[in-house]
DNA sequence: ATTCATTTGAAACATTGTTTCATTTGATTG
DNA sequence: CAATCAAATGAAACAATGTTTCAAATGAAT
């Protein structure tokens, strides 16, 4: 599917920053930072109009965040094609050497069965630490 | 445990900031935030030794860090006689309205099975949305 | 083509976190 | 109890992330 039929099937308006910012996404196939989609939007980014675009864009359901620490935040397509994320059912890891967010598709997220009255508008299972390269870099 | 006691016993120097954080963290029984902690500890904070001492506390493992969501992380003891933490096994509630952290101690993280070469420093299973108390303002 | 609500982009602002460096402090030793 | 000195502090400048405001541009619909 294209950014643009994206918007349309998602009944959201088609402007030009947003059909940039979903088909950075899209060439990407990993979860990307917000200077990572800076680097590849050129002079179509703003950032401004990127934190109004990643707003909407999840309240549409079309991406979602994930909080990699409190620094970096990574952003993904929801139900990509090319088989990257459906929803966030799986952990995450971030490597505070190379700042990659690694898709752990081995460890699910459990059912989560919240007390009543509390709203899960989103979650995360994220583990912080070194990754295989970068440790094996080390040596 | 008195905040002098605990440093002693981590061998870790004792100092009238270090005793002040650990005093605020002591007398509050919830996770705080930096500007939580700030409040409590008055004229004795100052940013840059602040980020210093939870590093170094962290380092030693008698406190731990929880990223709340990606501009607000809260800080807790670790082993702490008020019935608090142990360590970090369990999932937590951050309420975007009031910023509360909930400890929801019966939603327990699983073993995470990383694959190997990547090492977990620390890890958190956060959720996001609105708590009880916030929801039934709301009506 | 015209309309008009929505969106954009620039700028100023707020908050969080880091770095530098001269000064202070607290554990140790005599 | 001094004297010592590495470690820690605090002030300031800096960097990165995120928000707000408002005039100008734009895109969906008529
Ligand atoms: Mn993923
Ligand atoms: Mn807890
Ligand atoms: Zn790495
Ligand atoms: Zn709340």
């Amino acid at each position: 599917m294209t950014a643009s039929d994206i918007l349309d099937h998602h009944q959201v308006k088609k402007t030009t920053p947003r059909v940039a910012l979903i088909q950075a996404m899209q060439e990407a196939r990993v979860p990307l930072s917000e200077n990572e989609i800076k680097e590849r939007m050129g002079e179509l980014y703003d950032r401004a109009t990127f934190y109004r675009s990643v707003q909407t864009l999840s309240s549409a359901g079309i991406i979602h965040r994930i909080v990699a620490d409190n620094v970096m935040v990574k952003y993904a397509l929801n139900n990509c094609e090319n088989g990257h994320h459906h929803q966030v059912d799986h952990a995450h890891f971030f490597c505070r050497q190379c700042h990659h967010l690694y898709c752990l598709k081995s460890i699910k997220v459990q059912t989560l069965d919240l007390p009543s009255g509390f709203v899960d508008e989103e979650h995360d299972l994220v583990i912080r630490g070194i990754c295989d390269q970068c440790n094996s870099q080390l040596k």
